[in-house]
DNA sequence: CGCGATTTGTGCACGCGTTCACAAGCGCCT
DNA sequence: AGGCGCTTGTGAACGCGTGCACAAATCGCG
């Protein structure tokens, strides 16, 4: 017990590579600690207590101590977690200390703006090779990074490794190049395009839709004007009108 | 019973406008089923069934029933549902009857992808206006919009009936673009920029980070790779190493 | 050296979400 | 008209995730 066996603590000789699968709840925010414990690093921080790392990472303090306790316990009584080794603790797991290659196949509109995103470099990931399927976009440079056609994918992915493919393809040629995609042996894909794809077991699949993130707001808009409406009556000014027609939230609190 | 209410059925008179407050997982899955309704009513359904549906939307088909069951009863037992009904009646709770303004700041390498991105037109928004900090981008017109300085926003939210706003700038600007969004009355943001935002009660902020998605599927990647590592055995290869240094994953089962 | 202040790690209870399984209801066919 | 097959809607059980509250542990100071 007081000789706690940090497992897979990166870096140390006879690490143990065997990882203690997380809650799926903790491995979608270990990302956002990292990113507040970099923050942290570069204004000089040494340590920091989980009240102070919740509050960076906009969580609650008794979870962020849950989550990283499954890590193990790298954090000291009294004292706090050490931040550098907390970084390096969660860039373990996540699997980060290898640079991982990323395929980007679709170059429309917002692949554009993926291939010439700085996170991904700063973060531990390297677009390694575009792609597309119009013959018009093949060839065009983008971010120092030539566009491939999306017929050299099984050749390219083999050369950079390719471990992680993103689509940003149109919704119909989505399902296509993910079966291609898996066939060239990549097991996780991060999906752009609206619609569901469907893989063998063993591939994991995000998906990222910025029209249903705009979706649910406006569900929250349209409910908290339709509360707005009804302001203090229990029984509602609506359901006070007899039959007529009750106009659904005429303008809906924009200007208050 | 039989008489059942069918709450706020949209184009109808007498509509009763009181959101059935459903559960937030529920919300979050409605714009999928909208999405796959729309494809199944293009190619010319009628009616579909809870699995038929479900199937098309990537989920249970029992839950797909008890998150549809919370807008009401709009299916016929034996037959399925409606697909214009059940169209109607999602846009209607997700507030998607009014076209909503979307005014999107930062218009760098994202940001101008977003601009352009025509899911947002396709599927109940409209963007309204274009904001930019640098005056260099400030009168740049993109897909049919000028950008705007970011100055201007108080009186463009009010002329254009801003309701939700897309933060597309970098990190440190979000927090400052976020207290202007809520000065002018925003109550919605969809925050693009890898940090937390810190709002008053009553305004719903949702993130999207593309980076963290790749973490976590660097973290799924990383695991399969440790868990093909060691195969059959139970005490696998990696911990039968002395104490040697065991190379955590050097290529992670690419070619496998 | 001991004590108090501080902070981690965690047992426990609660609530939400998911899934199963089935009764209730609807249409069709005979 | 009656029965049969199909599909919805939902009660109930289960599991996961969250948050509280506290014991355990560490540091600093007198």
């Amino acid at each position: 017990m007081s000789q706690h066996r940090h497992p897979g603590a990166p870096g140390r000789a006879g690490a143990v590579p065997a990882l203690p699968d997380l809650p799926e709840a903790t491995v979608a925010r270990l990302p956002e600690y990292l990113r507040a414990l970099h923050n942290l690093a570069e204004t000089g921080h040494e340590t920091v207590s989980s009240e102070g790392l919740a509050g960076a990472a906009g969580v609650n303090s008794a979870k962020l101590r849950k989550d990283l306790s499954h890590l193990g316990s790298y954090g000291t009584r009294g004292v706090g977690y050490d931040v550098a080794l907390l970084i390096d603790q969660i860039e373990y797991v996540l699997g980060l200390t290898q640079r991982r290659a990323v395929a980007l196949v679709g170059v429309g509109n917002l692949g554009h703006a993926l291939a010439g995103y700085d996170g991904f470099a700063s973060r531990g990931f390297r677009i390694a090779a575009l792609f597309d399927a119009d013959p018009e976009r093949v060839g065009e440079e983008i971010s120092g990074l030539v566009v491939r056609h999306i017929d050299e994918l099984a050749r390219v992915a083999v050369e950079e490794a390719i471990a992680i493919g993103v689509i940003a393809t149109p919704a119909p040629a989505a399902q296509a190049v993910a079966d291609q995609l898996v066939a060239v042996g990549v097991t996780s894909i991060l999906n752009f395009a609206p619609c569901v794809l469907s893989v063998p077991e063993g591939v994991d699949v995000r998906k990222v839709d910025l029209a249903i993130e705009l979706q649910i707001l406006s569900f929250h808009e349209h409910r908290k004007a339709s509360l707005t409406a009804l302001p203090a009556t229990g029984g509602s000014a609506l359901t006070a009108l007899p039959g007529g027609l009750a106009v659904t939230d005429p303008q809906e609190a924009i200007g208050t």
